[in-house]
DNA sequence: TGAACTGTTACGTCAATCGAAATAATATCG
DNA sequence: CGATATTATTTCGATTGACGTAACAGTTCA
């Protein structure tokens, strides 16, 4: 409690022992704080006698004045304070292209719908951006965790499938062991993995394959797009090569195989105080992740 | 200092290291400062790496406008500090009548036209006041101090004469030992002391006469007035009497011993932190009665 | 005159705060 | 690419400061 604040109900509850009882302390403390706070302002602000208490010129001034800034400021924090219980102000969320096109964006509008007081912005890029240059809050990202001063949550696994075109496959044959890949053309996603390496579990065990292709890009659908024109073969989340596996332009290849485990991350900057916005949004996230399976 | 006024120093010099070398303490109370006003207000103000700093969305509203409240705040309090140094606002100063009218209107005058954001009242009544009641600054008085909950300045010593009229002295005799005035009629000043008794002190020692007479007031020239109507002796002021003295309307009585001391004092509230204006106009009454003996 | 009330002071205790140094993390430079 | 310098944070021991209790002083009211 400030000394200011405890002058200011000394004057309100026009008493020493009645602003102790209002602030739920002792006469004695209330006597400390006002001498403390005259002794730093060089100046009296109350003339006490033991029965009788009246406020020095400077004491109605400060007072009078001091009273409404002193209030606004509680008002101030008090606003922040509720600011990281309701969502309000901007959230800023940079997630990659194809997930944020065809999973996020309609999340994002329907949170935006449910938090009157909140503005959204999405911002879809297919690098590894720094929270701080885009003044962003989270960042969704699809595989593993690299930046260390971040928090990462891990919000739901992402299940992938290999797939290629059945032009492909029937010029190339199809594969049926990992092994196999190793004589294909792979479409490689660079934006997860520097290395190009693909990792498999079936019944005969895991393996990681380094896999060769002649085209990579950092964005799925764009490796997609390349595989349904015969290509080669990807390995991409189910959520961006769904629409092809439905119309028949692509087709699952191993699916035997289990691959390796990808994960869908938030990464946000710090544990302690994080903004309702942020938390109410991952808490969303999860809730929706958890419930599509 | 506040953690308030901490934090902004760390938005304004963009780090805390420059922040403690600013305010003369060390980047660990800084960051340990900024953390409590954290904490207390349940949000993120600053996101830090090691290297780089920004404001949250938080941080960011509460530096724009917490800070001019709490510069506003920090400007108030200086300038009720400054206030204490530099005589402002209203001075009020409780006098008898007499001497009031006689010698510190002038006084009170000269010192309002010294300080000109000094608003001067003089109240001028013949009865033991009190400060509070009058929410005066200043009482003067002339005798002894009784009100134990003030501070009683001493200003100057207060010569006396006894005198009475020539016609008086003519028809009752003049007195010539203090013994004498027994046998007079004694004209008393009942506002300094309740006891009628006057004290003397000649080459044959101290004394001290239970005078009597047919006549009080509390108001000395109501006294000096019925001197020289020839009611009886008076033992007053010289402010008073030098008039009548100077016209031969009173004649002065046993001149050849010393009057008991009376003292001219001031008396305020308390000893810390007295206003600049109660100050200032001490030093200068002390100033002129020493001139003027 | 005594009882009840009010603000202040004294004092022992305990927690908050401090500075120094160690630590962790990250730009920058060779 | 690795070493260094810079920056924020944490730890630790010591000190300072704040608190409540209780005694005190002065004032009002019955």
């Amino acid at each position: 409690m400030d000394d200011r604040e405890v002058f200011f109900r000394v004057v309100e509850a026009n008493g020493f022992g009645a602003a102790a009882r209002r602030l739920e302390t002792t006469p004695a403390s209330v006597s400390r704080r006002v001498k403390a706070l005259e002794q730093r302002l060089g100046v009296r602000l109350l003339q006490r006698t033991t029965r009788k208490l009246s406020l020095t010129d400077a004491g109605e001034r400060y007072f009078r004045e001091g009273r409404g800034l002193l209030h606004a400021l509680g008002e101030l924090e008090q606003a922040l304070a509720a600011s990281a219980r309701e969502p309000e102000g901007e959230l800023r969320v940079i997630a990659p292209m194809s997930f944020g096109q065809r999973r996020l964006a309609p999340l994002v509008a329907r949170f935006a719908a449910l938090h009157s007081k909140l503005r959204m912005s999405l911002l879809l890029e297919d690098r590894e951006t720094d929270l701080f240059d885009e003044a962003a809050d989270l960042a969704i990202r699809i595989g593993y965790p690299t930046d260390s001063s971040m928090i990462a949550r891990a919000i739901a696994p992402v299940p992938r499938h290999a797939c290629a075109s059945p032009a492909y496959l029937k010029g190339r044959g199809h594969p049926e062991t990992p092994e196999d890949l190793l004589h294909h053309d792979c479409l490689h996603y660079n934006l997860i993995s520097e290395r190009e390496e693909w990792t498999f579990r079936g019944d005969d065990g895991e393996q990681t394959l380094a896999i060769k292709g002649r085209f990579c890009s950092n964005n799925g659908d764009v490796l997609a797009e390349a595989a349904m024109q015969g290509l080669g073969i990807t390995l991409l989340p189910d959520f961006i090569v769904e629409e092809g596996l439905a119309a028949g332009r692509l087709v699952k290849v191993l699916e035997a195989y289990e691959r390796a485990p990808m994960t869908l991350f938030a990464l946000y900057p710090s544990r302690q105080h994080v903004p309702a916005k942020t938390r109410k949004f991952l808490e969303y996230l999860l809730e929706h992740f958890a419930a599509s399976g």
